[in-house]
DNA sequence: CTTGCTTTGTAGGAAAATTACAAAAATTAT
DNA sequence: ATAATTTTTGTAATTTTCCTACAAAGCAAG
């Protein structure tokens, strides 16, 4: 019967900034004035006081006050706060394209800040049970086949030399033939690991079809609904990656720590910790003048 | 002879945490008495008012007010605002390394969160000049000779493939004589790439050596004081980066970035902007089912 | 011990933020 | 349409927070 009625509150999430995006279409007129100004410029309103910020906005100081609160937060202060904090990790959220205009530093603050964003992603999105099955998988298969074209190729030898590394008995053919003699002439105990940033290509699809027909177990690094990852034994995937355009790659990054992931995976699987962990224990392939 | 004089700042750098850990020898008794309260909870003390911080540390309004100052911040709140940005980016600034007890979810958001680290420490290092360069440099060459040994073999491929998709006339030769003799039989408009992760290994100095030979530029991919990069014509490094051993791969993803970056870099030069940043561009090399 | 300099604290004043309340706008019912 | 009610917004006063001027205490050199 008393004032326990309280107005709803716009957001409990983390960034403030998202927050307030997506609430901006439901605020009312005085409030998307406020949110309008502040998210011109986040980073500059974690300066204002109270006062310009409502004299830009063209509204009250306290209706700024109620805003503030509106977004679950204690008042103006605090708000700035969670703004100021919000400003900064909402560089590694939003996808900044690369323009024909970029001068070298803002292309290059661009790609580290994209593949940072895409890194955050992933963590996210990361499945510990398909790692874990898949290192399982790496360690108990007798030789493990990787196949990787176009730009995957790469990654594929990337992913050899990592198993390498790691102690397994890995082979990346890099002839498309090699591949499809291999995977029709291999099976029980050895194990496909297919690499595409696609998923679609027809001649990796081809290998995954074949090693089936042998029963070989398939572990495939690919976007989770492509053709190749349908026909996987088990699916290793990324997450959702910000742009597949030509001017960011950030994909196959995440593809290659995903590959430092299953190789620290292995070691550690291994418990051959003394071995692997050791800097050195690679020294004698590099002869130094 | 009037104020002129000024209390020497503790620090212009970016994060505060780390501005005030490095300082605190240097600090005196009061100033101590602050930092310490706030670096045992800088979460907390983004929080507090003046008043609180000074009681908690047992010192005077004015003094958390003068070590603010001291700490190149306009004032309290300012101080606060910087503080909370700092608490956020903190996180990625310790390195994690792997022990052999760790379970999936652990090694596996250990290694994301050291690669991001490294990622955000090249950020902070990377000479723009120096790509500006490598990137004018590429675009002129006649024709480009990739050499990666080892693990660099992967990152190798990987800037071949990407010289190419830029519309680069690049050679990556996986056999070391062939190597040799081209390094040996080009010179004049042509260009080497050198990759190598210690840029100690004996082969790719030799290749160094004969390219100079010829009067071929040599773009070094390489730690910074290495032999190898004391023969470049143009260094490109990636600064510091946390741990070598086996089990965090993480300066291969860096250089992987470093190699996105001159792509980007080659594509916004070469005005090719129209071919190259259309996604489509490509999408014949790839033959769907 | 005194002088000059640096550091710290006290107290008052300025600025900023919040609250209470009143006016205006919008909504609903008659 | 208009009055009543609710909601929203702004004004003004209060409270909190922060900063500055100045004085006291601590310290070092003469």
């Amino acid at each position: 019967m008393n004032q326990m009625k309280k107005k709803a509150a716009w957001s409990n999430e983390i960034n403030l900034i998202d927050a307030m995006r997506s609430a901006l279409s439901h605020l009312n007129k005085t409030e998307k004035k406020i949110a309008q100004t502040i998210l011109a410029d986040p980073e500059a309103a974690t300066q204002k006081s109270i006062a310009v910020l409502a004299k830009n906005s063209g509204v009250s100081e306290p209706s700024v006050n109620r805003f503030c609160k509106r977004f679950n937060t204690k008042g103006f202060p605090n708000f700035k706060l969670k703004l100021a904090k919000a400003s900064v990790s909402d560089i590694w959220e939003t996808f900044h394209p690369i323009n024909p205009g970029d001068d070298t530093g803002k292309y290059t603050t661009k790609i580290i800040n994209n593949t940072i964003a895409n890194l955050m992603a992933f963590k996210q999105s990361v499945s510990y049970q398909q790692i874990q099955l898949a290192v399982e998988a790496l360690i108990s298969a007798k030789r493990i086949f990787i196949v990787g074209l176009g730009a995957s190729s790469a990654t594929a030898k990337d992913a050899e030399c990592k198993f390498y590394q790691s102690g397994l008995s890995a082979c990346y053919p890099v002839d498309l033939i090699m591949q499809r003699m291999i995977a029709s002439n291999y099976g029980a105990g050895d194990l496909f690991f297919l690499i595409s940033q696609t998923g679609e290509t027809k001649e990796i699809v081809e290998v995954a079809e074949l090693a089936k027909l042998n029963n070989a177990p398939v572990i495939v690094l690919a976007p989770e609904m492509s053709r190749l990852a349908r026909l996987a034994t088990l699916k290793l995937h990324i997450g959702r990656v910000n742009s597949m355009d030509r001017l960011s790659f950030s994909s196959q990054t995440t593809y290659q720590v995903m590959l430092d992931i299953l190789a620290a995976g292995i070691s550690v699987q291994k418990h051959a910790a003394a071995r692997i962990l050791n800097k050195d224990c690679f020294k004698d392939c590099y002869k130094v003048m």
